[in-house]
DNA sequence: TCATAGTTTTGCATGATACGCAATATATAT
DNA sequence: ATATATATTGCGTATCATGCAAAACTATGA
């Protein structure tokens, strides 16, 4: 049915009301807008009629969405606009989010993936999306994550303030001293703190972080961090599997998870 | 035609256009519900019929304002509503100054620290600074606090026009009858009102609000507000961490948060 | 002081459209 | 399987949002 005839004017599709599709339009635009306009101009802005904009906006005035500065003054969004936002984001829960598109991601890639959070000891994962082909590991939910050695870990690492992440690195240093396979496909340079540095910002660059299989034999995984409004990591979402594909960046798989990270994190700020 | 008659029922004031108040009272309905809900539960909330609300709610689909979760699903706020809000705090320029200058606090008081605003639920926090201490942090942008059992509510209780917190200290009152634990540190006096007088008065004195370990076990925290040229506060900052010198007043954390909100306060003149 | 030009706000008649009812489709429980 | 509850969609009619244009208002000029 959707054919033809909706040429006329793109229908604002179905079902809605068309005064409210308009007035929710005015509301779009004044929080677009830098700042407080008056009537006129957010009619221009619009498209619409003065009085129609006006009439929009005294009832926006009744709800508190918008308030209006002076006397016969200039329209801004109101303190019930900043409570419906802050309503919205407190539901929102990031991790909940991420998990329902996790499905979707694993279908893509064909790759077993998980999502990890931050906790006192470092990545932990909180959900676990096995794929088709499972991969064999010891690890399941609960786990946590070396930072450097790991392809979670360096997406946390890259993407967390360096106060937070220290405490974790002083002590992963260490061990990496007795044991230096752990960070082997560090890049090279002189110091330890030198090839750390160059590891951050080389992740920081290519926004996913790679491990190949000299961690855990022969697996690989690939990871990408889901920032917030600070560009701080709140997650990181990671692929893991034996598929050479993960441990090279610009492998389709790669890219994939890249761009998951790159919208959800997208989703997060505005 | 105007008047006569319209006692039946405030006629929502003048000049709005009435299908636009009923559809942002639903949508009002929404933000202050728990959660996602139905159709039917949100018309009968709203008393309106359902199908009445069910259009409206596919034009706040069409703007994004609202989502469905399932496919026979419920409805719940979405992202532009989010987006709305953000827009809305970005305006206020205390709140972007104190973002700023919440690192340089974070980093004196070696604490985590928030940044809070007035919402219709209550307190709600819009920023949040880590601290490398770790602090288990279950909330993040948009949780609110009670009033009476954190440090950031007893600021903004402190500092409020008795009209804007009545209402939800009468709830509190009920909730703590249920569960003294809540209010244990409150001054000893007879009636509860007079213990919460008493809170009110040593909380203005002090500048700073405190809480012991009591109600989040082993969490304190320490708040002060930031006022506007009315003595009213509009954001709260707040220490929170471990440390036992959060909840003593004197101690070098809590002049650091008293210091910083008296020179914000002062800073915000216009 | 008044006048001019830019606003924002408000009557009013009319035609578009939102409303409520009731039917259908879809999901959940028994 | 039937039954119950809920979500969604047509449809006719009375309501109400619309656009025009006049009014109130504010700001800036002489």
């Amino acid at each position: 049915m959707s054919d033809a005839q909706d040429t006329k004017l793109s229908h604002e599709a179905s079902g809605g009301i068309q005064s409210l599709d308009a007035a929710l339009r005015v509301l779009q635009h004044l929080a677009t807008l830098p700042g407080a306009v008056g009537v006129s101009e957010l009619a221009r802005a619009c498209d619409m009629p003065v009085s129609k904009v006006h009439r929009y906006l005294a009832s926006f005035v009744h709800a508190g969405l918008v308030q209006q500065n002076g006397r016969s003054g200039t329209y801004d969004l109101g303190l019930a606009a900043q409570s419906l936002g802050l309503s919205a984001l407190a539901r929102r829960d990031i991790v909940n989010t991420v998990s329902d598109e996790l499905v979707e991601l694993t279908r893509e890639t064909g790759c077993t993936t998980l999502l990890s959070v931050w906790a006192d000891l470092g990545p932990t994962v909180v959900r676990w999306q096995r794929a088709p082909a499972p991969v064999i590991t010891s690890f399941g939910l609960g786990t946590t994550f070396p930072l450097l050695s790991s392809a979670t870990g360096r997406a946390f690492f890259a993407h967390s303030p360096p106060e937070l992440v220290s405490p974790l690195i002083a002590r992963e240093k260490r061990r990496a001293k007795q044991n230096p396979l752990l960070i082997e496909d560090l890049p090279s340079a002189h110091t330890m703190d030198e090839r750390i540095d160059i590891l951050r910002q080389k992740t920081r660059e290519a926004q996913v972080a790679i491990v190949d299989g000299r961690f855990i034999p022969g697996l690989r995984a690939c990871a990408a961090p889901i920032l917030n409004w600070q560009g701080e990591a709140d997650v990181v979402v990671t692929a893991i599997g034996t598929d050479p594909a993960l441990s090279d960046p610009r492998s389709e798989t790669a890219q994939k998870v890249l761009e998951f990270s790159r919208r959800l994190s997208s989703e997060q700020q505005s």
